[in-house]
DNA sequence: GCATTAATTGGTC
DNA sequence: GACCAATTAATGC
């Protein structure tokens, strides 16, 4: 794929915010000044506590969101896929990143300068207005999260956490991304021992299997349901 | 195949 | 329910 053009035309992803807007004669001047970065996995993109670069979007491949704690202990905030925005919080704000972000699979992003950004919200309304939306949205995630990791057990933290990972990714065999069963818990905010614990007892009660690392949901409504009473509407 | 890394299990606080 | 240690399974080279 790296011989193919790379850019905003060539892009599959419907739903990315800038791609949307590739037919607006405003918005064609700031297309050339994309940024393509080649992320192999692992590789880290974005540092905490570095300067704020801009903003990413993926054109392929996944990333993780994270927070480091003291003790090496990361929270991972948030998972990303093709079409979605990296860095926004960096964007306009600070000077600085408060969040690490890195790739779990070889990956292309898209990246804009906040010079770029900042000319291109001024020129297209209609993505200042996407943007604003995904903002609030993102911040309603993030109020029912700290919810939940209030009044969830870990056996509900877990089962959130691959509902949400099926919810983001998909699943055809098996759940379309391959994470460790440690992120899964950096996710859910528990340890890795007992993310373990729960995938073996709903390995156990017919919801899940297992290959080797791999999983799958095997019965979406007894799973959903179990965490219905939360009732939470939104994709967290 | 072997060496490395991840998953699992059991036990302690 | 987290942390630690020992064992077993999976994967990379």
């Amino acid at each position: 794929m790296p011989d193919k053009e790379i850019d905003c035309y060539s892009c599959p992803n419907q739903d990315c915010m800038i791609r949307k807007h590739i037919r607006d004669d405003q918005a064609i001047p700031f297309l050339a000044k994309r940024n393509t970065l080649y992320v192999r996995k692992g590789q880290s993109f974005i540092m905490e506590g570095a300067p704020v670069h801009g903003l990413y979007f993926i054109r392929d491949g996944k990333v993780k969101v994270a927070k480091i704690g003291i003790n090496g202990k990361e929270q991972i905030v948030r998972f990303g896929g093709p079409g979605e925005i990296i860095g926004h919080r960096g964007f306009g704000a600070g000077q600085f990143y408060q969040i690490n972000a890195e790739t779990i699979e070889n990956s292309i992003l898209c990246g804009f300068s906040n010079d770029v950004m900042k000319h291109m919200l001024q020129a297209l309304p209609s993505l200042t207005y996407d943007m604003m939306i995904f903002y609030a949205e993102e911040l309603n995630r993030s109020e029912t999260k700290v919810k939940k990791f209030a009044q969830m057990t870990v056996r509900e933290k877990v089962i959130d956490a691959l509902l949400y990972v099926h919810r983001k990714f998909g699943q055809d065999e098996y759940l379309n991304v391959q994470l460790s069963r440690k992120e899964i818990a950096d996710f859910a905010g528990t340890t890795e021992e007992q993310v373990i614990r729960v995938i073996s007892g709903l390995k156990k009660e017919g919801l899940l299997k297992t290959k080797g690392r791999m999983l799958a949901i095997t019965d979406m409504k007894l799973l959903s349901s179990e965490i219905a009473v939360h009732n939470y509407f939104l994709n967290s």
